[in-house]
DNA sequence: CTGTTAGCGCGTTCAA
DNA sequence: TTGAACGCGCTAACAG
């Protein structure tokens, strides 16, 4: 295991190979549509660069052309879930599609100017941010860098482009589908901890659309261990208790199902149970239980596109057209 | 929403602020020992610095140095768990301390020497590569680059240095404490598909240990769907089938369970189950799944050790002492 | 002691 | 097809 060899090789390596000058090398290795270079010389080159394993510089392109190709990811401070994961992949894909190379940036914990500043010194040509990353002032630093700027958001931002992805919509998926199905008295579980912003956000999406149904809502705290579940459930199957529950997501999902289970509660004739995320988890639960799913292909589209159009309007002043991400859609199992 | 601002602040936008030359600046923000700079000076450089939202440019930091503080990880081609996130968290923040930058690359698909010159482009100091990405002439063109290169593999590699995680000691794990528990016939299922490799390596280790003590094995294949886990159900039902079963990870496990179940056996008085990689679906099943844990944080610190130590052995020749992966533990439930 | 000038590293691009 | 200049931060040599 030899340590690695000191340095990689250059354009001028490429050209003195090729016996070309540099700027052949370049127009070669471009594919400069401009200049024509004949087929031999441009052989010559392609060989070298084979030869010589040559990979153009990112940093020197860069600091040539004042900008990159790179869109730069934070990841959020929640935990990934194979929804996220999906997304990764399928965005990297469409940005490669659009020559960007998608980054996700390995630090989860900073957040505000001092994140910010990290993620300016790599110089991406965006940044693509979960709100709970960034604050006014750090994408004020970003944009002041020339880095484009798109958030992920649960509710409309006024200070920058964003995707909102309205978490309200997840639970008035939830809601809609057990008032479909006769509920008229429907909880939903908040979680506690760092889940519990989306928590509640999802939870008031679900009250707002039992309230407009004339129905009954009420919320119960838990938090993701057996002991809450198993109070929770007490909390549900309670003299006058609801008749439904929207869990969160799956794993609260699978916590609550779990304990409503050894209290003897039948699913969904006692009590019926809607998850979300539609974690691997739902389909092993018996019964299945019913979750409102993410989309994360849809999402990943929207993503694409929107940071292609944020990096075409290059100079324009229009917001663009960023809009909502993919709604949510039911996945009926066996619980509701 | 303004397009973002053309330029990013340069140290001589520092400089003109500040009143000093670009030296000094560049002293003060490195705070480079052997230069003495006034406190009263110092204090207006930083001052421009914050008012500007100066960061350095990386990219011509690693242009004049020749050298970034960049590690890179492109992402294995098997889908993200739990544990693999708290690899990528935990890495980072180990990284970070040795001023380090953990970036993980979008692209999932990419493999050869394609994925390696998308990798050199960037020019990290350290690429660390899950096997299933990389060949013998990819690393060869990522250290000529003079880039080092960290595999994480299932076993030893000759041709590079390498951290080994023998997925056999996952399965090892699993027949020791079923053989502990009294079983003699132990089967270990197979995924088919991407994550046969994986099963392969877990049930092999596996099978071993169960002949090495006088016992007997066998394999069954499966894969991740119902009916598939039913047919699996009943090979391990059929009359004289195993007493016991090491079901690759809990997801496969989570289907058998069900499957097992619905079949009316019972666990572990029937037949015994271990599945492995800890997932959170492991503690909601009941009776919940016994599980081979990775101890992802053990994971994340010898990488980013081994990683530190190939950075700094510079020039030196002596393979580093990457060794083996944290060995995995038993997380012992109800179905074992 | 404090700070500056000059030139480098690498790929791109314009004028020749 | 090429020479030359450029973008940005770092640092060795040097000046006030």
């Amino acid at each position: 295991m030899n340590s690695a060899a000191g340095r990689a090789p250059t354009s001028a390596d490429v050209a003195r190979l090729a016996r070309v000058s540099r700027s052949t090398v370049s127009l070669v290795v471009n594919d400069v549509p401009t200049a024509r270079i004949p087929e031999a010389t441009r052989e010559r080159v392609l060989a070298a660069v084979r030869e010589l394993g040559y990979a153009p510089d990112v940093s020197a392109r860069r600091l040539r052309a004042g900008t990159s190709r790179l869109v730069l990811m934070p990841l959020p401070q929640i935990p990934l879930n194979p929804s996220i994961d999906t997304v990764i992949e399928h965005l990297s894909e469409k940005l490669r599609q659009s020559g960007l190379t998608l980054l996700v940036h390995g630090d989860r914990t900073t957040t505000g100017t001092s994140a910010a500043r990290a993620w300016a010194e790599l110089r991406p040509a965006a940044v693509l941010v979960p709100a709970d990353r960034c604050t006014k002032s750090s994408v004020a630093l970003l944009r002041r860098a020339g880095i484009e700027v798109l958030m992920i958001s649960e509710r409309p931002v006024p200070w920058t482009d964003a995707l909102v992805f309205d978490q309200g919509r997840v639970g008035a998926e939830a809601a809609e589908h057990l008032l479909d199905v006769g509920h008229r008295h429907i909880a939903a579980i908040v979680p506690s901890g760092p889940l519990q912003g989306l928590g509640r956000d999802r939870a008031e999406g679900l009250r707002d659309t039992v309230h407009a149904a004339g129905a009954r809502s009420e919320e119960i705290p838990m938090d993701a261990t057996h002991d809450s579940a198993a109070a929770a459930a007490a909390a549900v199957r309670r003299p006058g208790g609801p008749t439904a529950v929207f869990t969160y997501n799956d794993e609260y999902g699978a916590l609550l199902h779990r304990a409503l289970d050894d209290m003897g509660a039948a699913m969904p004739d006692d009590v019926a149970l809607v998850g979300a995320d539609n974690l691997p988890i739902a389909t092993f639960l018996r019964p299945a239980l019913s979750s409102i799913a993410l989309n994360p292909v849809e999402i990943a589209d929207r993503m694409g596109a929107a940071i292609s159009s944020l990096l075409e309007r290059a100079g324009h002043t229009e917001p663009i057209e960023a809009g909502v991400l993919a709604p949510p859609v039911l996945m009926r199992r066996e619980t509701s």
